[in-house]
DNA sequence: GCTTCTCCGACCCCGTTGGTAGGATTAGCC
DNA sequence: GGCTAATCCTACCAACGGGGTCGGAGAAGC
């Protein structure tokens, strides 16, 4: 599993908040209710996004949240980064801004192990889709309750499936 | 984080394999001791491999493992789909080969979440640069102690960092 | 001053991961 | 036939992180 329940949440809870941007500041109580989710869950998790800067509070009656940007100018790989942490395939790419070098724990006289090469391209993979992805889209891909069309490929068709 | 141990041994063992795939059986006590990593627990995860018909053994004395196929055609998502089961970004992605329908969990009178548009593409990355890697690469990749070349970056670049 | 919110920390349950222990089986070799 | 080197297989275990709850403290409207 690449994403835990966070990512999943957080980007609910931010689809419902540019579902009505315009509005006032919405409480959490109101997309616990509107998602059916754990209010007191999406309050650590909207701390995550508020301390990345994605989105602003208004605290006291009638307060809550709303989006700090246009949801056309947020991307996913912000969200994902602010409520996961790094992408990272594998451990040992935590930390990996030394000027470019990846380490690896084993790998630490200098050579490469070949690992580094296929989970490299599997980060570049799932951040690039993070990043061709905008809040507005996901927006639009479910306005609201209507019975969402057949499913239909928005972008490039994905050949998606375990090879299985 | 995407991957566990069990596929960063699993491939590291093949690529070992991979490394003399013309000489006799393999024995994993030499592999373990050649990567550094504990021999009963990669038992567990070439029985993984086993199973999925990627590799063969040879039992008894001077016995040992062998690339069932050449290192040309293996791919990596089987490998990885071996060794972790579906490569899935969510939970509710598990298995979704009903007739291209994803199903989840809280979408279940047919519309369908707006995440689900998000986590398609995230798989679809992913699963795109498994597919594109074999076995092959990874092992000249790193063909022995050669100090790596200065790892030219896959993908645009990469913004990848712990933001807690 | 009450209510409605955001905020914040402590706590807890539980499944998975990573790893060990110990043995049973198979097969080459003397 | 025995010894030994290897695969196999099952059970067990500790630690960690994910997912979630609880209780309460500040802030702001009415």
């Amino acid at each position: 599993m690449i994403f835990t329940t966070k990512a999943e949440y957080g980007v609910r809870l931010l689809v419902e908040l540019g579902r009505q941007e315009d509005a006032g500041p919405i409480s959490l109580k109101a997309i616990a209710e509107a998602e059916g989710l754990p209010l007191a869950y999406l309050e650590r998790i909207v701390a995550l996004l508020k301390r990345s800067g994605l989105v602003e509070s208004t605290r006291g009656a009638h307060g809550g949240y709303r989006l700090a940007r246009p949801a056309t100018e947020i991307t996913m790989d912000e969200v994902v980064l602010a409520l996961e942490g790094a992408v990272a395939p594998m451990s040992c790419f935590v930390d990996d801004r030394d000027e470019g070098r990846v380490l690896c724990s084993h790998a630490a006289d200098g050579h490469a192990c070949a690992t580094k090469l296929l989970w490299t391209r599997v980060q570049g993979g799932v951040i690039r889709a993070l990043q061709q992805t905008t809040l507005q889209e996901l927006v639009e891909f479910e306005p609201a309750r209507v019975p969402a069309p057949v499913f239909a490929p928005v972008g490039p068709s994905l050949p998606v499936h375990s090879a299985a």
